[in-house]
DNA sequence: TGTTAATATACGCTGTCCCATATATATGTC
DNA sequence: GACATATATATGGGACAGCGTATATTAACA
């Protein structure tokens, strides 16, 4: 968990915006990510193993969904850079959210 | 002040170091970056123009000395980002406010 | 086992960032 | 004007990140 690596993700847009969703909603699949970012699945997929090898996402398989959510425990300062994230830093949240309410066959998840 | 510049600002270490030292000194001048980061100048000087140009820095001359010290009014988000920065996101602060007290012939300011 | 859906990874390419060296500009002093 | 100090910028090069396309993996199910 050196700094660098976690400046290194939140330098890509793109994973700002899952960091600042994942910060909102707290869980959320792969196929749910590409909606409310309306991306493209490898693309998607890809800054997700980035998060993901940074140690800020954890990742949880239900049938054949990947569910994704924040790590925890995280340093303060990571916490406070997330939060960041979750509360102006991320222009695009409030359309990246409705486009994930809007999203049709949106996945019922089983277990927490 | 599009948040996609300000974190191209952040993504490099030697400008966290930088934005970190403003923060918590006040207003510096290049020599005094210098020191503390015991980097060379125009390596230095280059990285301040990033940070200027993102309106991160303002910049005041007195004589042959250029002061810099952070912009004012920032954006909430942003002030939140640089309170991090100063507060635990650069591992290297303390260090280098030890360098930047121990420079010699440290330039006196005139006017703040 | 064949098929489909969801996700992950490989690959070639292009653009961009950072560096060090060299040089230019600006200010003060003699 | 000549010189020294402080700072800014130009240049060439090496490294790397992100992209889209194509393909591989994994799981559910008939």
């Amino acid at each position: 968990m050196d700094s660098q690596s976690i400046f290194d993700v939140i330098g890509d847009a793109t994973r700002r915006r899952i960091l600042a969703l994942l910060a909102a909603e707290g869980e959320l699949c792969v196929c749910e990510l590409m909606a409310a970012l309306d991306d493209i699945q490898p693309k998607v997929s890809r800054h997700l193993s980035v998060i993901r090898e940074a140690g800020l996402a954890s990742v949880r398989r239900e049938g054949t969904w990947v569910y994704y959510r924040l790590a925890a425990p995280l340093p303060r300062w990571v916490r406070d850079l997330l939060d960041t994230l979750r509360t102006g830093a991320v222009p695009d949240l409030t359309a990246d959210r409705a486009r994930l309410k809007k999203m049709p066959g949106r996945p019922a998840r089983v277990a927490a």
